[in-house]
RNA sequence: GGCCCGUUCGUCUAUCGGUUAGGACAAAUGGUUUUCAUCCAUUAAAGAGGGGUUCGACUCCCCUACGGGCUACCA
């Protein structure tokens, strides 16, 4: 048992984007399969077809995708010798196993409708009992423990709607090793006896997550903390199918929570946090409703990865920052935390910042070329690749390179007021002038020369660098702030850098 | 309500009985950068409360409080 190949699985279900917290689980999973050398699987779980929302399977692989934990076996990243890998698609095969636990006494048959559902539950509310249909409450339901034997096979051979629902004992210690929390112990006085297939011929995510883990071999589950509470019945079920001895051992990670504490995240919140809680944008199809992603909005998948992965677990050393592979030497079950965290937007953009630093100018240069697309402005590439060299250090995500680099582009038409405020005064167009006629005979364009010629018509007019070289800056680019003054000169060139400066000389009073 | 899980600076966390309780983000202050962003330095900031166990508890146990999850023919 000890040496069956790791083998873990990502079991969304396509009910609408995939958020962070999933794509959290997911990377966990994926973390733990490399540093096993396993197996990382994407099983798409659409048990419950009424609310089966169209795109969100497609949205899913699309996000493992752009965060770059692709799975190497599933839906949408190659079938392997377990397809098919999406639960629909497996319903025939969920039907001999609840006939086992059905013919070996386990589960039964029960014809209850809704109404009387609903009627046992406040019936059983008003005598401030718990409402659940346990192994007390079933004996006055209808189902084939109460009916008698002819009449449950009569409503079968009728077609009667019925369920089945799995026979838990009346009082029992189930208990199961969680590896991140340890022992966990459940009574089963305590937890009632859950469907398990439902009217409709599917089974429940009970069954289907058991069946299909059991024949997928999958040897770990890691999964959020609000499956915690049906990981006992899970324990029953794999017993009670006889697999108990190959069951995969069990690891509930600890949730993500919104920033105010007031609950986990969840794929309603959209837009709401003030920060994206989806990793791409997503579209609801049902109303309309658009939500930003992390793409859009300006982070990087690396960042994503990284960020995501310290939430909820740390290497127990200072090191913060982690690629892709680094993460998964260093990952370990152990040292992932028990408690659920707060999603810090503050942390996220620094993780955002630092791989801006780090990424290649290349992508940069992709991005900021969709930007300049976007207001019809065409520059030749080496150009908007040194643009991106200057501005990367001051920008946190990609999506500020327009904001940060316009006037690379566009030469200013209004200017900084507060700068000027400051530090125009009557000097200033003599010192303009001055500029302009020395780097008008500047023939070599570069910075260093640039900076003479700025040198030179300070000291012309006995004017220090601290009370112009601001005001020079606003002249260029019309913003107090920016890259290095002079290689910003040499980029614009010598002409636009002069046509600026006449334009400031013009404009500003 | 019931059951389960959790609880260290504002936030993410380190600590696996003995520490001046460490780091990072955010904050504040100072310095560098002629600006902004950086960068550097400094400061402020925590063991929910109460009982045990122990020579000694943030660390182990119990109770309370608080937080979270689950409580569907949803996953």
């Amino acid at each position: 048992m000890t040496e069956r190949k790791v083998r873990v699985r990502f079991a969304p279900s396509p009910t609408g984007a995939l958020h962070i917290g999933g794509v959290r689980t997911a990377l966990y999973n994926y973390l733990f399969a490399k540093k096993h050398g396993g197996d990382f699987i994407l099983r798409i779980e659409d048990t419950d077809q009424g609310r089966f929302v169209p795109g969100a399977e497609q949205y899913i692989i699309e996000s493992l995708k752009w965060v770059g934990i692709e799975p190497n076996e599933g839906v949408g990243f190659g079938e392997g010798i377990y397809a098919p890998y999406k639960q629909s698609e497996r319903k025939a095969m969920y039907k001999q196993y609840v006939d086992q636990l059905l013919n070996d006494g386990y589960a039964y048959y029960a014809f209850d409708t809704a109404e009387e559902l609903d009627a046992m539950r406040e019936r059983l509310k008003a005598s401030n009992v718990d409402s659940k249909y346990d192994a007390i409450t079933r004996t006055t339901m209808i189902n084939s423990l109460t009916l008698p034997e002819d009449e449950t096979k009569r409503r079968l051979e009728n077609g009667d709607a019925y369920v089945v629902r799995i026979k838990l004992p009346r009082k029992e210690e189930v208990k199961f090793h969680d590896e991140i929390r340890g022992w966990v112990h459940v009574n089963t006085s305590t937890m009632d006896d859950k469907v398990l297939y439902k009217s409709d011929g599917m089974p429940t995510y009970h069954m289907a997550n058991i069946v299909d883990d059991y024949s997928m071999q999958i040897t770990h589950v890691i999964r959020g903390e609000e499956w915690l509470p049906s990981a006992p019945l899970h324990v029953l079920l794999y017993r009670y199918l006889g697999w108990e001895s190959i069951m995969p051992k069990f690891a509930h990670l600890p949730l993500l929570l919104k920033p105010d504490g007031n609950g986990k995240l969840s794929k309603r919140d959209g837009d709401k946090l003030g920060f994206p809680v989806f990793p791409l944008e997503w579209k609801d199809p049902n109303t309309g409703e658009v939500s930003s992603g992390y793409k859009q909005s300006g982070y990087l998948p690396e960042a994503v990865i990284n960020l995501l992965a310290f939430l909820g677990w740390n290497p127990g050393t200072h090191q913060e920052l982690f690629t892709l592979p680094e993460l998964v030497e260093a990952f370990t079950l152990d040292r992932v935390s028990k408690h659920g965290a707060k999603f810090d937007q503050n942390k996220a953009k620094w993780y955002n910042q630092q791989y801006i630093r780090k990424v290649d100018n290349k992508i940069l240069v992709e991005e900021l070329q969709k930007q300049l697309e976007f207001y019809n402005i065409k520059a030749v590439e080496k150009y908007i690749e040194k643009v991106c060299a200057l501005v990367k250090e001051k920008i946190s995500f990609v999506k500020e390179l327009w904001d940060y680099s316009n006037y690379f582009f566009v030469e200013p038409s209004v200017y900084d007021e507060t700068v000027i405020k400051k530090r125009w005064n009557e000097k200033s167009p003599l010192v303009l002038n001055d500029l302009i006629e020395l780097l008008i005979g500047t023939t070599n364009f570069t910075h260093a020369n640039i900076e003479t010629a700025y040198n030179h018509a300070l000291d012309r007019n006995e004017v220090t660098s601290k009370d112009f070289l601001q005001m020079f800056r606003v002249c260029l680019t019309g913003v107090a702030g920016g890259p290095p003054i002079f290689e910003m000169a040499e980029l614009f060139g010598k002409e636009s850098t002069i046509n600026r400066l006449e334009n400031a000389k013009k404009r500003i009073k």
